[in-house]
This record gives structure tokens, C-alpha cells and sequence, in this order.
DNA sequence: CCGCAGGTACGACTTGAATCGTACCTCGAC
DNA sequence: GTCGAGGTACGATTCAAGTCGTACCTGCGG
């Protein structure tokens, strides 16, 4: 069992999911997550996140804590998953906006 | 026309949004926004706020700056509005989500 | 065994945000 | 006109958060 998600039910804070969610970088993994709807195991590596490894540990940490992701840790790697039924059963539409997010910037893409 | 608002059409910004919606007391008077289907304007003054006004005047500006309020000034007085449809049109359910909260804390109440 | 890559722990730095003090403005009541 | 209440402007302070440097751990492949 090497779940190591924070949160055991549905005891989500909405100033923490908020707070995790109102930096840019965790909002990128999110949106991502949430746009795909397979729900596979990722790797903290497998998102771009334009800074060192030390922050990214302390993202993923931050949107682990607020209950939005679990980590699967296999000691040398660590795999990321979208916790999202138990996000739609706290705050129902909260990942489709974030979706919705990714749709638009998709659109958008360079231009503007 | 003594409209204020800063974001003139649907240009929001989800970051902004967010980050606005971080703090307990600008959330409090979202989620209090958003529970009250009447929207009616409603005066700064109207939220029971602890904090000085100086820090009212800047959590009012914060949310009107992400595009949530607008605000009517009299001069003297001021008066804020929910921009309902703006919101529900650009984040479809962010509102339903805060009205969300508002039922559930008043559910727990003084309990846990 | 050793090196490398992913990850974490701790600490330091820096920036942004929340808060308030002081001063000033605006309107309405007296 | 004067005063008081609501509101704003500016500055100072304080604190949380993002960021990275250094050091260390874990597994895997040579």
C-alpha cells in the first residue's frame, strides 16, 4: 500500500484547494490532469515544469497535502494520480473548469 | 454610469480568479455573493469583515480587479454587485461550487 | 561497487500579499 | 460651516510562499 495521499476522505479545506490551485505552476498539472480523462499514473517528471527539483517537490507536496493528487512512491520514482472522484464528490465541477482551462489555452495558443 | 469594474467583458483571468478567491475573507464575501440568488447590491460595508477598512477597501479591490464585483460608487458610499452572469458565463459552476460551501459551513455550524 | 537520475530534507533568500497607521477626500446631517 | 461615517491613498511592517543551493537517500544499470 504505498499510498501516501494526505487527505484520507473527503476532508478537503476549499481555502487549501484553492490556495494550491492559485499558483500557476500546480495549476498546469492540474489542468492537465483533469483534461485527461484516462486518469493514468503520471510522473512528477512527465510535466514540464520549468523549475528545479526541490520546487517541484514542494508542489507536489502542496497539491498532495490539499488532497487534489496521491503519490504512489517507489522509492526511486514517484507516480502522481488525479484524485478525482473524490474532488468531484467534494466540489463537483471544480475539474471541469480546469479542463475547460485547458481547452482555452489550447485555443489560444500563441496567439494573443 | 458610476460602474467601476475593472474587467470590462468576459477577460478574466483564471489565475487572477483564483488568487482572489484564496483569502478567507474575500471568499467569505464571494461565497456569501454567491448564495444569495437576489444579487442586490450590497454595501462593503454589509460584510462583517474583521479587518480595518483600509484592508476592506483593499480585499474589494483585489476582487474586483479579478472581475468578481462591481462595484457602483456614490461618493460617499459604495456599493458592490456580483457580476453573476460574467462569471457563470467565462467558469460555469465556480459559483455553484462557492454557494456549495456556504450551505456546507452553515451545516456544521459551531459543530467539529 | 559505482555512478547517475529521480526524489527529499533543510536552510536561506526573495517576493508578494495582508494588515494597519496616518492623512485625506466625499457626502449627508446638523 | 462643521462634524462624523464610509472610503481611498500611501507607506511601513509582518508573514507566508516560491525558489534554489547543498547535502543526502533510493534504485537501477553498468
Amino acid at each position: 500500500m504505498p499510498e501516501t495521499s494526505a487527505v484520507p476522505g473527503d476532508d478537503f479545506d476549499l481555502g487549501t484547494v484553492l490556495r494550491a490551485l492559485a499558483d500557476a505552476h500546480r495549476r498546469a498539472v492540474m489542468i492537465e490532469l483533469a483534461s485527461d480523462r484516462a486518469d493514468g499514473e503520471r510522473t512528477c517528471h512527465s510535466f514540464n515544469l520549468p523549475v528545479s527539483k526541490q520546487t517541484r517537490t514542494h508542489h507536489f507536496r502542496t497539491l498532495c497535502d490539499a488532497g487534489l493528487l496521491c503519490e504512489v512512491d517507489y522509492g526511486n520514482k514517484k507516480g502522481v494520480r488525479l484524485r478525482r472522484a473524490a474532488i468531484d464528490h467534494r466540489f463537483p465541477g471544480l475539474l471541469d473548469l480546469l479542463a475547460a482551462e485547458f481547452d482555452r489555452s489550447a485555443r489560444l495558443g500563441q496567439e494573443d
